[in-house]
DNA sequence: TTGAAAGCGTTACCAA
DNA sequence: TTGGTAACGCTTTCAA
């Protein structure tokens, strides 16, 4: 039976090699009761001959918990998700967690399916990173899951969260580009239900800069559009308009434009100044030269964790909503006009 | 019961509420067996009401099967895993798996437990992403557990595997560096035991360019070595030996060697050409210019979830190690000499 | 210090 | 078509 393909031994297998009974097994693998030292001695080396792992699932459905914390990622292949994972996963560990993480694969059904995925492995506590999951799809289960959002501004009455202030980064960078003198720029936006996020920081951008007298040019940049698209309405712009700067919602897209711009013939920052929004490695970084805005991606990780444990450890604190700063990174890529 | 404060609605309170048996609702929620519409219809309601999930723990114990696929990640940072990941995640999906990933946080001992977790949570399937863990380690659980090593040239008689060919793709580069009429070569190298894929290909580079009579200076560049100290040895190499190429074992040290040449005020391409590997977005894009080996990263990702499901659905199936090969992608960090 | 027995939430097999 | 009942592998009383 225990040799069956495919079947994993046993707590019986074990008892019946140590030659003591299955509750004995358990107490000295889970280290909690009283027993004498032989019999911990021969399940010690049961287990080990056995290459014994006790069935996380038999243990979580008797005692209730499980010990992780379970994440859902937008989008396994971008940078700032990932960094959070990384950032999550560090510190999840020194509090004695595990972090399993599932990802949609892009569309809100598959989201809605990866999270109840999460739920139905009766995980401890739940981060949702994704600024595409409705705030009420996620609260549904709040009341009887740790559930913290991270990553987007979201200020749901039953869901804490963290994340970077929107609106204060599209001004700051804003403001970066008009103290360099820019007195036309494009700025790319991206339509609400695409990404609440780079919405609010597209918007942020726009009125900070007509704010302080810019003239600014909107181009649609929503997801369903081709970069190399983007960046000729971008190419046109600057010619017609003399438009001398660029503000994209996100270091990707930047990168994306950047691309399809060069092949068009622009230079950045020769012909045009671009500036761009996350600030994650490795795009952030001095050789490369983006100037962006840094998310304080490193504090949000650290503190959603901190936030859930706190909500698994005491069900009855109260929903936060910890809205971060984030920094100014200045690069090459953004020039003083003229 | 039901509404104690952190437990979720069992079937039990779904069968009360809808009048019926626990069997029934098994029934129909999982869509198995045979019931009237009436109960159809009941059971769909209260278990709407309810808000209810199904407890995956409880089902996988009795089922024997969780459709689950469990990846271990080296580091959840890096952008091969991270590019791996969503790749499988699309696949599995296709498939009917879900993906559950952990990562260990850089340690071998958090990797094996990383790895145990996964094997506790009785996954179908596991793919194992990381040049760190020892294959010894991996292949433990092989024989219970269909496992597929991803990404490293694993050529263990117990373990499937899909990978780069390393040394082909050493070999490419180094051809483009010798074909650029380079004449004395850097070639930063990590020791085996801090990650065999880059020890791999580092020494396919030494060994080609010698080959074709290149002049090679071998950098140590183990992963406690800071990229500043690395660049300032290849700075003075650069000074005296006259070396005019420089070659990585990876993009990002690539990125962060640049970074650091460059405030010793040595320019890439100017003063000295460059190549990577790995050749993933966002580093490998014509806007960057890195010169690199692109990674089947796509392919790699496909085929690890292909060759574990074929081994879930049967386990008799043949062991494969599947060698990919490379591609190099031409950018601007490399120059012909003179 | 030990082992027997009662669950944990499901599914699956059986009569009814 | 139904519902009762026996597992699944483990932890946790409770007696001994």
């Amino acid at each position: 039976m225990s040799g069956a393909r495919g079947s994993q031994p046993t707590i019986l297998d074990v008892a019946a090699r140590a030659g003591v009974s299955k509750s004995a097994v358990s107490r000295v693998l889970s280290g909690t009761g009283r027993f004498s030292d032989e019999t911990r001695e021969r399940v010690e080396r049961a287990a080990a001959e056995l290459g014994y792992v006790a069935n996380a699932m038999a243990r979580g459905l008797v005692r209730g918990r499980t010990h992780t914390i379970g994440m859902l990622v937008r989008d396994a292949s971008s940078m700032v998700y990932t960094a959070l994972h990384a950032v999550m996963e560090r510190r999840a560990s020194e509090l004695g967690y595990r972090v399993v993480t599932t990802t949609g694969v892009g569309r809100v059904e598959d989201e809605k399916s990866a999270l109840a995925a999460l739920v139905s492995m009766r995980v401890d506590g739940l981060v949702v990173c994704s600024g595409l999951l409705p705030a009420a799809e996620i609260a549904e289960f709040a009341p009887r899951i740790a559930t913290v959002v991270a990553g987007r501004p979201e200020l749901h009455p039953a869901l804490s969260s963290v994340y970077c202030d929107e609106t204060d980064g599209g001004t700051q960078i804003a403001d970066t580009v008009a103290a360099a003198g820019h007195e036309t720029v494009v700025v790319l936006t991206v339509p609400q239900d695409n990404a609440l996020t780079q919405y609010a920081r597209s918007q942020a951008m726009v009125a900070r800069l007509r704010g302080r007298g810019v003239a600014v040019v909107d181009i649609d940049a929503s997801f369903v559009r081709p970069p190399a698209d983007v960046a000729a309405d971008v190419a046109e712009v600057v010619r017609e308009s003399g438009a001398t700067a660029l503000m994209c919602p996100t270091d990707r897209l930047m990168l994306d434009v950047c691309d399809a711009l060069h092949r068009l013939g622009v230079e950045v920052p020769r012909d045009v100044s671009v500036t761009g929004f996350d600030g994650v490695y490795p795009l952030a970084n001095d050789w490369i030269g983006f100037t962006t805005l840094a998310q304080p991606i490193e504090r949000i990780g650290r503190e959603a964790i901190d936030l859930v444990v706190g909500r698994i450890d005491d069900p009855t604190s109260a929903v936060e909503h910890r809205s971060l700063r984030g920094t100014v990174i200045s690069g090459r890529t953004l020039l003083p006009r003229r």
